[in-house]
DNA sequence: AGCGCAGCGGAACAGGTTGG
DNA sequence: CCAACCTGTTCCGCTGCGCT
């Protein structure tokens, strides 16, 4: 018995005749009766009951025939997972920073996407490092890392030597995001926050966003933030805005959010009053790589969405 | 390279049932 | 009765594989 006879047996109860069977099957009757019945004699069961009409499964041969469609599913699915695929489906796997801006262009990057079909799709907000490292070691082709300009030459140097290219997407400066009844925004309604006013507000953090590793530990330590004493950190995004949303007296740095977010959150972003490094988002992907098209929308996206925000007067 | 073996498939044929 | 359609059997050729 091999994979065949089963194939054979599988296509023979789906036609319910041996001959129309054998003609689907590109083979003879003759033999595919012939196999049909070497299989029945080595199983010791009778599969089909033969009559003139055709065949039909007998009680054991439809329990067989049960297994027999496992088997082969099992094996079709073992198949695909190692062939290469050659079908035209959508596949595409980024990481990123947590930033609403990016989320909003990933989900109309998406929205146009052609649903007839196949999809499979990553995307993994994560930190820098990790962003490198999942094209590095798994199978991603795009990342876009964050970090401040004064750290510049340091990511170039660093992704020179790991053999990746890169493509500056925005520069801005972080700005304060709160809910729109927070006293930060009710009491200075011109948008611009002291920075001593600060203090008596919880900073909300994501819990890995300072850069591990390699010379950056002075990274987190220079950041906007880091003599801050009142922090809570989040490690899973929709934790942020049900903290913002729930307490007034919690703020978060954050890159430019899209108009629609904040309504959809009731948040405002607020400025600072002093004067921030300025941060930069950065497109990596493998050297040698051409991006496709469908990267290329993703990025079209990403303008359209960063364009709206400056038009919306956020940034 | 040559040989033998096993498996697969095609051609031809036999036999049974059904319906006009 | 006969054509049409079904399954089963036998024979033969081709192909791939392992062995020498």
């Amino acid at each position: 018995m091999n994979l065949l006879h089963l194939k054979y047996a599988v296509e023979i109860e789906k036609t319910g005749s041996i001959t129309k069977a054998a003609n689907n099957l590109f083979m003879g009757q003759p033999n595919l009766s012939k196999a049909i019945k070497e299989l029945e004699n080595e199983i010791g069961i009778t599969i089909f009951r033969r009559t003139t009409k055709g065949v039909a499964p007998t009680e054991k041969g439809g329990e067989f025939l049960g297994y027999a469609k496992a088997v082969l599913d099992q094996f079709d699915e073992m198949v695909s997972l190692y062939k290469p695929k050659v079908d035209d489906g959508v596949r595409f796997s980024i990481s990123v920073p947590r930033a609403t801006y990016i989320t909003k262009a990933f989900s109309n990057f998406v929205s146009l996407l052609d649903t007839d079909k196949e999809i499979s799709i990553n995307f993994k907000e994560t930190n820098s490092m990790d962003a490198i490292n999942n094209i590095l070691n798994f199978d991603f082709k795009l990342g876009i890392i964050r970090y401040q300009n004064i750290h510049e030459k340091q990511y170039f140097a660093m992704l020179d030597g790991k053999n990746l290219k890169y493509r500056p997407l925005w520069e801005f400066e972080y700005r304060l995001l709160v809910n729109k009844d927070s006293p930060l925004a009710k009491e200075n309604p011109d948008g611009i926050v002291k920075y001593s006013d600060l203090e008596d507000y919880i900073e909300i953090v994501h819990g890995d966003l300072s850069v591990p590793s390699l010379s950056f530990s002075k990274v987190s330590r220079s950041s906007v933030s880091e003599h801050r004493k009142k922090r809570i950190y989040v490690y899973e995004r929709g934790s942020q805005f049900d903290l913002l949303g729930n307490l007034y007296n919690t703020y978060m740095w954050v890159s430019p959010v899209p108009k629609s977010c904040l309504e959809q959150h009731a948040m405002v972003q607020l400025k600072c009053d002093v004067p921030y490094k300025v941060n930069k988002d950065v497109l990596i992907f493998p050297k040698g790589y051409s991006l496709s098209k469908l990267d290329e929308q993703f990025i079209a996206e990403l303008e359209r969405v960063k364009e709206k925000i400056k038009m919306d007067g956020l940034y």
